[in-house]
RNA sequence: GGCCAGGUAGCUCAGUUGGUAGAGCAGCGGACUGAAAAUCCGCGUGUCGACGGUUCGAUUCCGCCCCUGGCCA
């Protein structure tokens, strides 16, 4: 892996772990003892506005720990993973050309994967094309899709669940508009590496009833910070639906089903708290299978220590 | 004390005209290429409150007891 790569890349620090495992806090203790500067690897944080229920730090550490990569959009925008990668790649050439290492933290895994891995050719999505399928479905369902899916890509759709609504509309809008398989894009995807000498850190907790307990105090701290009002300010602040992945983040998308009339509200904290977990468990499966990574327990006391000594020697090799 | 309604999976409940039971949520595992805090897939043995009775067979019917809630005293 690094061993592979031309000595002159300069060094990037990528921190990746699940919701509520302390990640923040050992991205700052990094910040105080290296010259690294912050990206944020988050899908939520993106949205301004969108502060409690996203644990954005508040402005007195922003200002102290600048984090690229946060409010970049409205609520009633949508932001991607290519998106991402375009712009992690443009904040860390600055960061680097400043002389300075970019230290990319967050848990939005699919990120981190799209910039490890890159991504295939493939269109951006598509409005309308994608209200027009949305249409079909509603009448016909999603396997009736997924069948005329398996006619124009069978190898994605052998591959696809026929209730996968996301994955079949996707591959149906790549097919429409380019009139060729995703499979064929994926097929001439170049093996691109970062050009960066990366440590890949990860931060887990080796007990998960411990990760556990720490969610209900986080969401309880939420609620009390006010994660209602923050929602019904949004709501009236712009013109949103709970389609829109910014409503559909988890916390908000509980809210908006309370406030809606959907919901009791008795039962606004479990499902909040169960919906993080699931959030959590989704980011430590995917930790699982990500590789080249050295996973610290945050449990463990000595984790920043070993954080500290990797990055001592990433930054040592330059 | 009397009457009524309940006691079934970790939780909320369904069901069995008598042949030992299944949903949702939770939990666990997995997939994942421009929505990813998204989307989807898989995993269910539990003294069916206790004890007796009837029966080839009782979680189901009968008796009695215990517990919970409501109403009446």
């Amino acid at each position: 892996m690094a061993a592979d790569l031309p000595p002159f890349l300069p060094p990037a620090i990528l921190l990746m772990g699940p919701t509520a495992s302390g990640k923040t806090a050992l991205a700052f203790d990094i910040a105080r003892r290296f010259p690294v500067d912050i990206i944020s690897v988050d899908s939520a944080q993106v949205f301004r506005d969108m502060d409690i229920g996203t644990a954005k730090p508040d402005a007195e550490t922003l200002a102290r720990f600048p984090h690229r990569l946060i409010d970049l959009i409205t609520p009633e925008e949508r932001y991607s993973a290519a998106r991402f990668r375009d712009d992690a790649l443009h904040e860390m050439a600055a960061i680097t050309a400043a002389g300075r290492v970019p230290l990319l933290v967050g848990g939005t895994m699919l990120y981190f994967k799209a910039l490890r891995e890159g991504l295939a050719d493939l269109p951006q999505a598509d409005a309308e094309m994608r209200a027009t399928i949305d249409a079909e479905a509603a009448s016909r369902g999603w396997p009736a899709l997924h069948a005329e899916l398996a006619q124009l890509d069978p190898d994605t759709a052998a591959r696809l669940a026929p209730n996968d609504a996301q994955r079949i509309q996707r591959a149906l809008e790549v097919v429409r508009v380019t009139g060729r398989p995703m499979g064929e894009s994926f097929a001439r995807q170049a093996a691109e590496s970062l050009p960066y000498r990366t440590l890949s850190l990860a931060l887990s907790p080796s007990d998960r009833s411990v990760l556990h307990e720490r969610i209900a105090e986080r969401f309880d701290a939420m609620l009390a910070a006010g994660l209602i009002a923050e929602v019904q300010a949004l709501r009236k602040k712009y013109r949103l639906n709970a389609e829109l992945p910014s409503m559909r983040c988890v916390g908000y998308r509980q809210v908006w089903a309370m406030l809606e009339g959907e919901m009791p509200t008795t039962e606004l904290r479990d499902r909040g708290i169960f919906a993080t977990r699931q959030f959590a468990k989704r980011q430590i499966t995917w930790l699982r299978a990500t590789p080249g990574v050295t996973t610290l327990d945050s449990l463990d006391t000595g984790a920043a220590a070993q954080a500290f000594k990797a990055i001592e020697k990433l930054v040592a090799d330059d």
